[in-house]
DNA sequence: CTGTATATTGGACTTTGGTCCAATACGAGG
DNA sequence: CCTCGTATTGGACCAAAGTCCAATATACAG
């Protein structure tokens, strides 16, 4: 059972060297490897986890306490997950789980332990931690959370980026636009849409017409799609 | 701190002693309620907790092992969940657990455990578990995540309905329907179907009703929409 | 007060989609 | 062999949607 002292390179053994990282699979020179945040207080396992997460070809930061991460929280311009103790003096990592649930960040939380239990467990688990590995962690499985979590980070953000695209757009549509579309997805024709909103039918063409534009899609079933994703719903 | 032998019923405590179960909330002369499934190679703690599964009004089957489980299996008629030991002799929990995957049974899981660890935790957990519990379990605990495995359950069941439905619905069709849906919810024209196609939009037109009639929706909002659910993407 | 954004409408016209009628071709199964 | 389901097509016609033109009313901000 190897205990976080490998030096030899574990990371993902599929991939070739120079590409070891599985969420960016660009052949270029090396984009800036994704992130790795590290959050323990015991300084030796920090050094020691550190050094396994790089040599596995991650960036990684460290943190010492739950405040010190909120403190100086690196800005979340690349994809990063969080490794995690999950009893700290202060803000415990559950603690945290929940503080950043309250955010829109995504950072997908692996905890490691020495004293956990199963209820913790269970508790992370529930609130969406990719793993609950026990100390002493084995690389490999540290190694194989680290790359199931940045892979649910890159997933998670395009949704999110998607999501919030969309809602940018709907928030450029004017109330009555929006009024229009929600009826249109629902199926409704342009004269039932005028009946229902006591205007005219050519008004409906215009506000519908403006809708696709704003909304940069080119058909109905785009739109619908699009509104679906919006959380416009039928019922 | 209770164990497992309270007999004033615990169940939900917002609700009328005549509607125990949240699952099922008409008003009626009861109707039967929903099927919780007690598994464990233990007597008395079979005795004890289907005991208190009773009392909150939820009606119980035992099993000795996940073998007299796969055996004489009820129909799943009714919303259920498995109460489950995670060790026992033969197949384990969580070995049914990995079975119970493969079919395209609706049985949410608490594991209830005398000797768990957490990397057993987390491996139910992942697998989607509802909940998993040490014995000695609280009545309160199991009581919660029965009401919640429930709600899966009736959930789920819902969902699977209705893509069962969506799906015998696009088993009806000709391939050409089939052909004609999947471009007319990308958002192409007729035109364009018929030039994809090879055949002249007249043609196309028949189809894209017939599609309309099969598949029972008004709308192509609706169309779209089922489409999506049925796991029929644009990409 | 003036200008910009919003909401509304009109006419004229084209394109697209849907419907009702009817008809031909082909392969599988009774 | 005949029938049924499937796939295909045609014409005529109507309904719905989209487009290009232009115009008016109103509210709010600078």
């Amino acid at each position: 059972m190897t205990t976080l002292t490998s030096l030899t390179p574990v990371g993902p053994s599929h991939l070739k060297p120079e590409t070891r990282h599985p969420t960016l699979d660009t052949r270029r020179p090396m984009p800036s490897p994704p992130t790795v945040l590290l959050i323990d207080d015991d300084p030796s396992v920090r050094r020691a986890l550190a050094r396994l997460i790089k040599s596995a070809g991650y960036q990684v930061q460290t943190f010492v306490s739950a405040h010190e991460f909120l403190d100086r929280m690196p800005d979340e311009a690349r994809p990063a997950c969080l490794v995690l103790d999950v009893r700290m003096p202060g803000l415990s990592g559950i603690d945290l789980q929940r503080e950043l649930r309250l955010t829109n960040l995504i950072l997908p939380i692996i905890f490691i332990t020495g004293h956990g239990d199963i209820p913790m467990t269970v508790k992370a688990m529930k609130a969406g931690a990719v793993d609950f590995l026990p100390k002493p962690v084995r690389d490999t499985d540290l190694l194989r959370a680290i790359e199931q979590a940045l892979a649910r980070a890159v997933h998670d953000r395009a949704e999110l980026k998607e999501a919030e695209d969309i809602q940018s757009r709907v928030a450029k549509l004017t109330p009555r636009e929006r009024e229009v579309m929600n009826l249109v997805v629902k199926g409704w024709l342009n004269k039932q849409i005028a009946f229902e909103l006591g205007i005219v039918e050519k008004t409906i063409k215009v506000h519908r017409a403006r809708v696709m534009d704003k909304m940069k899609v080119e058909s109905l079933a785009d739109l619908v799609r699009i509104a679906e994703h919006a959380g416009i719903r039928k019922r």
